[in-house]
DNA sequence: TGGTCGTTTGGTTATATTGCCAAATATAAA
DNA sequence: TTTATATTTGGCAATATAACCAAACGACCA
C-alpha cells in the first residue's frame, strides 16, 4: 500500500467513522427526511448543544452533510444521500446476527 | 430515543465504527475478492499478525466478515458482499470533496 | 512426545474520541 | 446600544482505540 493509496483509505475511512457513533448515525437519518436546525436535534437527542454541533461539525468535515446559516440559525442537510442507501445492507448485517444467535440459543435448548 | 431504538443505533453504528479504519477497509475490500488467510494480510499491510489478527476480531464482532479454520490457517471472508455497494457512495463524497476544494483554489486565485 | 507454524490473547503505552462546562461569536430584537 | 437567542469553540476529564511485544493456544509434523 503505496502512500497514495493509503491517502485514499484513510478518507473512505473517514467517512465510514464519521457515521461510527449512534448520535450521528440518528441526526443522518434523521436529515434524511429533511433539513434541519441545530436546534430541533438538540431535544430528541438528549444532548448539550455544544455536543451536537460537534457531532454535526464531523459530519460536515466528512462530506456528508452540508450546512446553511439563516438567521440565527443553522440548517444543516445530508448531501449525500446514497449514504441511506447502504442502510438497509447494515440492518441485514444485524438481522443476520440476530438470527445467528438465535440459532445458537436454540442449539443450548435442544443440547 | 428510546432504550430498543438506541439499540439498535449502536448495532448499526457499529458496523460503521468496524469499517471506519483503514486497515480493516483494505482488508475488507481485499475480502470482497475471496477468502483470504491472516498470513496473506500480514504482508501487503505490513503491520504485526497480531495488530491484524485484532482488526479482523473488529470485522467479525460486527458481522461483516466470517472466519473459518483449516488446518492452521484461519480463511476469513467476507459475509455481506452489500458493503461493497456502498463504496462508490463513499467514493462518490471524496469526489465532490474534492471539487469543491479545487473550487475553492480557483476563487482564491481569482481574488 | 516435542517442535514449530499460524493465530489469538493479554498487557502496556500512546493517541483519539466523547461529553460536559464555560466562554466566545454572530445575528436579531428591544 | 444593550439584550436575548442560536451556535461554535476551547478546555478538561473520562473512556475508547491502536499498535506493538510477549506469551498462550491449537493443529500439524517429525
Amino acid at each position: 500500500m503505496n502512500k497514495e493509496e493509503k491517502n485514499l483509505y484513510d478518507a473512505k475511512a473517514k467517512i465510514f467513522k464519521a457515521l461510527g457513533h449512534p448520535t450521528r448515525l440518528w441526526i443522518t437519518e434523521k436529515l434524511a427526511q429533511g433539513e434541519c436546525c441545530v436546534c430541533n436535534l438538540v431535544e430528541p437527542l438528549n444532548a448539550d448543544f455544544s455536543t451536537v454541533s460537534k457531532h454535526l461539525s464531523v459530519l460536515k468535515e466528512a462530506g456528508i452533510v452540508d450546512d446553511e446559516k439563516r438567521g440565527k440559525q443553522v440548517y444543516y442537510s445530508l448531501k449525500v444521500p446514497c449514504v441511506m442507501s447502504f442502510m438497509s445492507c447494515v440492518e441485514d448485517v444485524i438481522e443476520s446476527r440476530v438470527r445467528e444467535q438465535m440459532g445458537l440459543l436454540n442449539r443450548r435448548k435442544i443440547a
